[in-house]
DNA sequence: GCCAACGTTGGC
DNA sequence: GCCAACGTTGGC
């Protein structure tokens, strides 16, 4: 059981998006360590951080789980899609992704409240230069991060 | 829109 | 295999 932290553009896909498709394929993964960790890491049950990039409030907007195993990422084989990539073939699939749950809408963890909370110092996601799109969190991160949204870790299933 | 930081490409 | 040039990410 691991737990993550996965960028997505509201303006893409917004955690209400998410919410109301319940189910997300999370399509469009062009970075070779994030492939890699949802083609080889990522178990059905892992805890996701949805996370809003590249928008006005940047930071954790959503609790997810992975719900699928991997596989090919049909955006690659569509000469029509933005994630098109010729050099994709369905025989030898260069880009796989998981299915995504969202689970629940948290308020705001902005960037800035994150950088300011000691216990996440050495999150991945807020080191310098960062820009994987997916990044591992440990069980502390988690659970301080779980804290700060005020989930009810009763009735919180992961 | 700027720009730092990083990833990818391709010539050699 | 090196590395310069270019492209992308993403906060500000």
């Amino acid at each position: 059981m691991r737990y993550w932290l996965m960028k997505s553009e509201p303006n893409e896909v917004s955690i209400d998006d998410a919410l109301a498709q319940k189910v997300i394929a999370w399509e469009g993964v062009r970075n070779y360590q994030a492939r890699n960790f949802m083609r080889d890491l990522m178990r059905v049950g892992d805890g996701v951080l949805f996370y809003h990039s590249s928008c006005k409030e940047p930071g954790i907007v959503g609790v997810a789980e992975v719900v699928s195993n991997s596989y090919p990422d049909p955006t690659q084989f569509d000469a029509t899609s933005h994630y098109f990539d010729p050099k994709a073939t369905l025989e030898q699939p260069r880009w796989m992704l998981v299915d995504i749950g969202a689970l629940r809408k948290t308020r705001l963890i902005s960037l800035t409240e994150l950088r300011n909370e000691p216990e996440l110092e050495e999150m991945q996601v807020l080191k310098r230069g960062n820009r994987l799109s997916i990044t591992p969190v440990n069980a502390a991160e988690w659970r301080t991060i779980i804290r700060m949204v005020e989930l009810p870790t009763k009735v919180c299933r992961l």
